[in-house]
DNA sequence: TATCCCGAAAATGTATACATGAAGGGCCCC
DNA sequence: GGGGCCCTTCATGTATACATTTTCGGGATA
């Protein structure tokens, strides 16, 4: 069966609308009305507002004055701002690490992810969808390291917003020749914080894990000085009011 | 007219519950039902519905598998961490302030506020509610200097977590005495960090905000290290869970 | 011409009945 | 006696009618 059908009427609405939002069909300061999305999705006014409340707790959405809900507007200084929000907030993550100290077992799980990582450089083209597969789940392991849920759950709060992501634009086949360049010296960071948190550098740790976000930036302002024609193709840039 | 009849029913039932799980009358963990709700605050269930997504959004509530709300619990670890998140999101504002530059005015507002504090000093005793209210300034102004939306956005969002927030325990009239002498050093650190922020030297920006917020941890570390009877007139940690 | 006020339209707020689904206990079968 | 199944119960999910509030345009007045 197809997904599109499973769940309840308030989950499908949700999907639908955060997808609307995210691909730019809504863009941002638009209101939405209870009552006309109702009708277009052939639901009641219940199910719609669940679903609103949810995307206003995803900060997709911001409350307006009188009850209604906007879509939120993204300038491309709040893409940056947010990337560099998840380099501060993985940093710290990176330092607590280092300063609580990590299980062993911990550290060998990100060995074995960044060793499986290597291995994806051997065949003659990258393996884009396992590297960002294996890259999200470096990230994720990162957050866990803090072995703070406070932490952990602001992380997965911001990458949530696909353009924060850590795996952001790795999806993006039109580009992949520019990124590819890119990934050997972010495997090299992903061990150099991994060697920083077993020797308890904290200092070191955190430096590395913002600087390692610093390239999701400078993928963002690369692609962001393209002509505008170029980028089409980058769904994760599709929110940014144009 | 008093406040407990203004506004909708959802607000209504929004500020109640929300006062209920701040100062521990729902303990971490419960979890809330609709309709026992709804009975028991004589409204019907849609607006209990609305007040409970709008605390979820405020993070007082874990959404639960199923459908339904529970209070989120805090450990004495939680409230430690959240403290440290305020730092560093702090911090990054002083040093994106610094880095970024700040228009005069509001520096010169920051100064303002900063004199208005050195004066509540001359007296003999110190007016708590006034330094409370101007340190709160403060901080809000701190937040602004970033120029990220971003960044302020999660700067609110923390410090509406009573124990997060700049000024917390300060309205605790039963600690004044070991509270008042820590003030001083506090001003000390408003001054240094503005001075910081006007000179453009981000990283001294950033570390000196990120120590601003230790004070605060310090403050919890010595409620909680005394005994249980002493930490009765807390209102701000009455969220632990004990 | 600017402003205030009022009313219609449209939006959210609320109550309630019913649908649906998950969890728990009791009963029957093996 | 134990385990599995069914049925009850209680929870959330949904639709819908009605109440209330907000908004915005038009018109009267200074």
């Amino acid at each position: 069966m197809t997904d599109s059908k499973s769940g309840t009427h308030a989950q499908r609405a949700l999907i639908t609308l955060r997808q609307r939002i995210l691909n730019g069909q809504l863009a941002g300061g638009t209101r939405l009305f209870e009552v006309a999305l109702a009708e277009e999705l052939g639901i009641s006014r219940t199910p719609v507002r669940a679903a609103l409340a949810r995307l206003a707790e995803e900060a997709l959405l911001d409350r307006t004055t009188g009850g209604g809900f906007a879509v939120r507007s993204f300038a491309v200084r709040d893409v940056v701002d947010t990337i560099e929000l998840r380099g501060v907030l993985e940093g710290t993550a990176a330092r607590l690490a280092a300063e609580r100290g990590v299980p062993a077992e911990m550290l060998a799980e990100a060995r074995a992810i960044i060793r499986q990582i290597d291995r994806l450089f051997t065949a003659d083209s990258v393996d884009m969808e396992g590297y960002s597969a294996l890259n999200t789940g470096f990230h994720a392991l990162l957050a866990r390291m803090s072995q703070s849920d406070v932490i952990q759950r602001q992380i997965e709060r911001i990458i949530a917003l696909p353009f924060a992501s850590p795996s952001a634009f790795l999806d993006d086949h039109s580009h992949q020749f520019a990124l590819i360049k890119t990934l050997g010296a972010a495997q090299e960071q992903h061990r150099a914080l991994i060697d920083a948190i077993t020797n308890r550098e904290g200092a070191r740790a955190e430096s590395l894990a913002r600087e390692h976000a610093r390239a999701a930036r400078r993928n963002v302002e690369m692609l962001l000085g393209q002509e505008a024609a170029l980028r089409e193709g980058v769904p994760s840039l599709a929110i940014l009011a144009s």
